[in-house]
DNA sequence: TGTATTTTACTTGTCGACAAAATTTCCGCG
DNA sequence: CGCGGAAATTTTGTCGACAAGTAAAATACA
């Protein structure tokens, strides 16, 4: 339709029973939050089912699981879309961005055991990685893995959940961004987290809560300033 | 089976079409944090559809949607359960529901209207009479709503949507205490609120900081009590 | 030609049925 | 009498079909 059609020839034979609903959800997420799937855009079920080679009831089950989660958004007796994104509301967003990278570090820093700082390590050895490569998606993707794993190690399930939920949502809105514009994540994030990660280490919770609040400073100026940059008047869609 | 099973004809005809899923989705979510569906107690989809007079697509998807809240948990290929409490994390709930008390009443402080106090002030009335009245299960009820009403005006879904649903895992809590013990809510709740819509009235955000602490530990040390209380071991099933 | 209305086509919501898994029952064997 | 395995029953996951509702197209009318 838009153009945009490129990879959606996604087919998989042979599944096992009792996993369709979680295939057709990993892919219809991916798809949406990597904008292959555009804000706005319109969520056919029968179109979906030719392409997943599936009947329409594992798909409108995780059409459901989508929406319970705010990832699209369901009009009665009409097609569901991708939920669009509330640019008139991003502060309510920042707020709790901010809040959970505070609250998960600290956390972090109380209640980690060994494993979780291998796992920890190990994304932030991918994030290098990537911010080496210059390759900015994997940034994205790489950067969200780390503070998910930092939230984990926190142990606290609620802020888990609220977290990875709002970290996705980011993970949208940099693709808006990194799409336009080739921009690089700056370099200092690297630093930034290998201080968060010997924090958390070092069990200083203090710290650990001063370290999140810089970070997402840093972010979310990062994002405002790609935002103000966009000479688009931003108004929700 | 478990000799529980008092009110479950609910039976409704003539539904309009589309209405179909969040009915069921209403009527499982009452009937779960209500316990009269306990923890750990199977939920037959086919019982479910001859009680419920629907087909067990619409079931199907209400239980995909209470899954994605954590309400039920779905064993694959097996029957989904209603989601066990876990005693043995609990401080990670009374964490939670601390941090979001202080920070929705906060954030009410700053961003209500005028018409959010007329709200919060209805609830409140309706949880003064249910004081009066000394009915425990009002009280839980209206408590629960006077706060969701806190949290919409301070205008930050995020906070809202976690709260809402810490408030409604408290709620199973309350009840299962207030089915063994016919206990009361101490009656310095209501004066607590009265001050917390005060200081919101007055957008004095760190008088709502303290209030909204304060009344989580009371709230907390009460659930406390009631289990310490409690002569069984609390062992997460 | 533009607008209102009917007709058509399409999409969603719901249903009953079938097949795969798993649990339970039943039988044989030690 | 107890245990292991096979048959049977139950329950879930998936499918195709139908009905209700909505949007689009076609037609009628001013």
């Amino acid at each position: 339709m838009t153009g945009n059609a490129k990879k959606l020839e996604t087919v998989a034979v042979e599944r096992k029973r009792g996993s369709g609903v979680k295939y057709v959800y990993d892919v219809l997420r991916d798809e949406i939050l990597d904008l292959t799937l555009p804000p706005g855009s319109p969520i056919d079920e029968i179109q979906l089912s030719e392409r997943l080679k599936m009947s329409r009831t594992p798909i409108r089950e995780a059409l459901v699981r989508l929406a319970s989660e705010g990832l699209v958004s369901t009009l009665p007796n009409r097609s569901t879309i991708v939920s669009n994104i509330d640019f008139l509301n991003l502060h309510t967003f920042f707020d709790a961005l901010t809040l959970m990278y505070r609250v998960t570090t600290r956390l972090a820093a109380e209640n980690h055991v060994a494993a979780d700082l291998i796992a920890i390590k190990a994304h932030q050895a991918a994030f290098s990685k990537a911010v080496a490569a210059q390759d900015a998606l994997a940034m994205i993707a790489t950067n969200r893995d780390l503070h998910a794993a930092i939230a984990e190690a926190g142990r606290n399930p609620y802020y888990t959940s609220l977290f990875c939920r709002l970290l996705d949502e980011g993970r949208r809105l940099l693709r808006i961004y990194y799409q336009s514009y080739d921009d690089r994540l700056p370099h200092e994030y690297v630093e930034e987290h290998n201080q968060m990660i010997a924090a958390i280490e070092a069990r200083d919770i203090d710290l650990c809560d001063r370290l999140g609040q810089q970070h997402a400073d840093q972010i979310v100026a990062q994002i405002q300033k790609m935002i103000s940059r966009d000479r688009r008047h931003p108004i929700a869609l």
